[in-house]
DNA sequence: GCCAACGTTGGC
DNA sequence: GCCAACGTTGGC
């Protein structure tokens, strides 16, 4: 099993949104590398830390796990759709999804403060300068490390 | 294949 | 709202 750290904007679509839903498709990722983690790597049962961007306090805010592996993310293929890409098709697609299953809530927000600092996770992708993958992997040390922080 | 222009992400 | 850091696009 393999840990995933995915953000989202709160204003967009925040862990409060996942709980309430339960499953989301996690559509709209158009980048490559990330394209390539979804279609790939990821498999049902993955554990995903569920991240804030773009928000008062970036952090990590829940637990979510991998419900449906890689498939085609159609939207990509519907004009109308704020992601289309006329280069995708149903013959072949370019892009891809998977579907993601509320776990829990953390008691509090980790914040992306609090994961710079910590001497253990300077190595993170997260919090590397620069990093904008919306999809990055997580080490299994990471992720015990920080759950230790809540 | 190079690279300038442009668009996006996301912290601050 | 600003801007640094990337990724993508397209002319050449």
């Amino acid at each position: 099993m393999q840990y995933w750290l995915m953000k989202s904007e709160p204003d967009a679509f925040s862990i409060d949104d996942l709980a309430r839903v339960n499953i989301e498709p996690w559509d709209g990722v158009r980048n490559y590398q990330a394209r390539n983690m979804l279609r790939d790597q990821m498999q049902v049962g993955d554990q995903v830390f569920f991240y804030h961007s773009n928000c008062d306090v970036p952090g990590i805010v829940g637990i979510a796990e991998i419900a449906k592996a890689g498939y085609p993310d159609d939207t990509a293929c519907n004009p109308d759709a704020k992601y289309y890409d006329p280069k995708s098709t149903s013959e072949n697609p370019r892009w891809y999804r998977v579907d993601v299953k509320f776990v829990r809530k953390l008691k509090r927000t980790i914040s992306l403060n609090e994961l710079k600092v910590h001497p253990a996770l300077t190595e993170m992708p997260l919090v590397r300068k620069g990093n904008r993958l919306s999809v990055t992997p997580v080490a299994s040390q990471h992720w015990h490390d920080i759950l230790g922080l809540e």
